[in-house]
DNA sequence: TTCCGAAGATTTTTT
DNA sequence: ATCTTCGGAA
């Protein structure tokens, strides 16, 4: 039995919470029956939703709750541990400095992958699964798909069958929003509605394939999740694991993961979501507002209604930020009705930046954020955020060309580069013999070896009983030599018994960067990845934990300089939209804020598609706390676009920033000097920026 | 069968 | 500009 502790006055870390957000803390806390109905928590954007949740979870644990038995469903890997960080520190408070209790650990606070992910390796018995499968990342995923595609003689059509990652898409919107094909095709991929029968197929095909190999993919995760869920006995099983389930970013939750929580807490009871319908960003990935409106509907029962409560005071922004922001999100068709406050006066308007092009966008922000930094807001609380990653191109060359050091978010990652896909499929391999295509991969490093010859080792592989064995025994071409011998070697190693992780990362190393050297150019900087992937393997307690959580968890920035920045270094952070959800900054600039990147070209097909690129400026507003930029390039580079190359568009400004939204701003006009010959007198705020335009010249 | 070079295609966001 | 795919030479 835990000891039920009231919280002691003197240091009330809940007197701080305002009173909705304190209901929310409080809600159902030393109930009669012991039970906490089903709670919707609409938070807007920085009413101080991770505080609550925080705050929430750590009055559960001083009420009683074992933290064992709490289940924390949040976005990301990030988010998880600031929860459990802020919780554990609220505890501390309420103990009191004296007690020698431990800060509060949450076992159970993961994103639904990697939660689903390890109730799936603890149920794998039970529900006709090896528990040793390992998971494809999206590049396996799609690999896979590839090969799938092929041997069913789709590439060999008339017309253009779709491109792997394109049918990969497709099949996890099905699996994802639990839509029948026709229906996504139509909605959300119409250019290949034709192929509708070819690519039932191809899916029937590639779930086979990953039965055979005993591997997993993302959609898997969520999918057998849902299935145990659903079953009678096992969901009650899985549900009573739990007396609390918290779930952060309800809004950004497909279909699937609202299953889950049905089939684990039907009756609702203890079941706690947060969200803002106004900052639904996923619907690519199946996510649906539908979770978060119809909850209410889905949880409550007559006799025992969901409670529903609103955050909309906001901690984080001047109120001329707000009002900004609330006029942008009033212009969307529909929504939860919600206006945020804040007593943080402020006089200066957001800006509303034009500039005559890219270029002159990255210059203009290098100026700002160094000025802003003279003014002693720091590098790292000031962001750049984008629609698309490649959108920073410009930017990332201006920010080197003057030494402003920056790490940037979203986009490509680490576990993208071939090399390091590489590395960790010849640990893949070792760990899952069944697994093709990390097989499939390292076999064909050996020189001498290409598709034909991996395809018959993997067959004479999955045939043998032991697969150590099928690979020494295996006859390579002559040609391959003594490095079909050198892997041998390694393979043997690495399936050895005794082995110590992370030595397994030694071994690889030691027989890969030679590869590495016969393969590539530039193998000292892919050299220096590998190094940094060692480094990062250190840190997890074994092989199977190392190959599970890199992929559910990848290392998230990117940065450019040689090497992860020195922790006390101070860095830009440059950010897409989608990554920079949850976060804040002092100062926040918003790129190309013209129609063709904000909304995306590629969504403009149907209003739902527009909708959500609105909500998604309304992101990138939320995230400033004193100083906002949107910048409006007058003209941009197309790439990849047209048959006649490059060429420049002239855009116009966002259509969602309204002529009746322009009072809420101060608006700019950036002039190169000549652009400025014989054009009509500017506003005042142009001086200015001819002032700073004059600076600008001695950079 | 492998490997290399040329032709062809190319829609953003991420677990 | 980049990545994928395909055809032909070794």
């Amino acid at each position: 039995m835990r000891a039920v502790i009231a919280p002691t006055v003197p240091d009330d870390p809940f007197a701080s919470l305002n009173p909705e957000q304190r209901a929310a803390v409080e809600h159902d806390i030393g109930a009669a029956d012991g039970v906490s109905r089903p709670l919707l928590v609409i938070a807007g954007a920085g009413s101080g939703k991770t505080n609550t949740l925080a705050h929430r979870v750590a009055r559960l644990i001083i009420g009683g709750a074992d933290p064992q038995r709490i289940l924390l469903l949040t976005f990301s890997r990030r988010a998880a541990g600031e929860m459990a960080h802020r919780a554990g520190s609220v505890l501390q408070r309420v103990m009191g400095r004296g007690g020698a209790q431990p800060p509060a650990s949450l076992p159970w606070a993961g994103t639904f992958h990697s939660i689903g992910a390890r109730l799936l390796r603890q149920y794998a018995g039970r529900i006709g699964l090896e528990d040793s499968f390992t998971i494809h990342d999206r590049g396996d995923s799609e690999d896979l798909m590839g090969l799938v595609r092929h041997e069913t003689g789709l590439t060999q059509t008339q017309k253009r069958f779709p491109l792997k990652g394109t049918c990969l898409s497709i099949y996890s919107r099905v699996v994802n929003s639990g839509q029948p094909l026709a229906l996504v095709l139509q909605g959300s991929f119409p250019w290949c509605g034709e192929w509708e029968a070819e690519l039932k197929t191809l899916f029937g095909a590639y779930v086979d394939a990953k039965q055979e190999q005993n591997v997993l993919d993302y959609d898997d995760l969520l999918l057998f999740w849902s299935e145990m869920a659903a079953d009678p006995e096992l969901g009650v099983e899985l549900g009573g694991l739990f007396d609390h389930v918290l779930v952060d970013e309800y809004q950004d939750t497909n279909r699937l993961q609202a299953a889950i929580l049905m089939g684990m807490k039907p009756s609702g009871q203890g079941l706690m979501v947060v969200g803002d319908d106004a900052q639904s960003i996923y619907s690519f990935r199946g996510a649906t507002v539908r979770n978060i409106l119809d909850f209410p509907k889905q949880f409550g029962t007559p006799g025992q209604p969901a409670r529903v409560l609103t955050l909309e005071r906001n901690y984080r922004s001047t109120q001329p930020i707000l009002d900004a922001s609330n006029a942008l999100i009033a212009g969307a068709l529909e929504r939860h009705a919600k206006t945020l406050w804040t007593d943080k006066a402020s006089t200066a308007r957001p800006q509303l930046v034009l500039i005559p092009d890219e270029a002159e966008q990255a210059r203009w922000v290098c100026n700002r954020v160094l000025e802003h930094r003279e003014a002693g807001i720091t590098l790292k609380s000031q962001a750049v955020l984008f629609r698309a990653a490649s959108h920073s191109a410009a930017l990332e060359l201006e920010l080197m060309r003057r030494n402003i050091p920056f790490v940037k978010f979203g986009g490509l990652k680490f576990l993208e580069a071939a090399h390091i896909k590489d590395v960790l499929a010849v640990l893949r391999f070792a760990q899952n013999p069944c697994g093709r295509m990390a097989g499939f991969r390292v076999a064909q490093l050996i020189p001498g070896i290409g598709p034909a010859t991996a395809g018959r080792l993997l067959d004479a592989v999955g045939e043998a009983p032991e697969a150590a064995l099928a690979v020494e025994r295996f006859a390579a071409p002559a040609r391959s030599g003594g490095e079909w011998q050198a892997f041998v070697a390694l393979y043997r190693a690495l399936r050895a018994p005794g082995l110590r992780w992370p030595e397994d990362i030694e071994l690889v190393k030691n027989w890969y960067l030679p590869q590495l050297e016969r393969m590539h150019d530039d193998a000292q900087v892919r050299a220096a990845d590998v190094e940094q992937l060692a480094q990062l393997a250190g840190g997890y307690a074994s092989r199977e934990r190392f190959l599970a959580e890199i992929t559910l968890d990848p290392p998230e920035a990117t940065s450019d300089r040689a090497g992860p920045p020195l922790l006390d270094e101070d860095y830009l952070i440059l950010s897409t939209i989608h990554s920079a959800k949850g976060q804040e900054w002092k100062s926040v600039h918003v790129l190309n804020v013209v129609d063709g990147c904000i909304p995306s070209d590629m969504a403009t097909g149907n209003t739902a598609d527009i909708e959500e690129e609105r909500r998604l400026l309304y992101v990138a507003m939320t995230r400033a706390r004193e100083h906002l930029h949107l910048v409006v390039p007058n003209r941009f580079f197309i790439k990849q676009q047209s048959q006649l190359g490059d060429r420049h568009v002239y855009a116009a400004r966002s259509r969602f920033v309204s002529p009746a939204m322009l009072r809420h701003f101060e608006q700019c006009v950036w002039i190169t000097a000549d652009a400025a010959k014989g054009t009509a007198p500017m506003p005042d705020s142009v001086r200015m920026l001819v002032r700073e335009r004059a600076r600008g010249a001695w950079k």
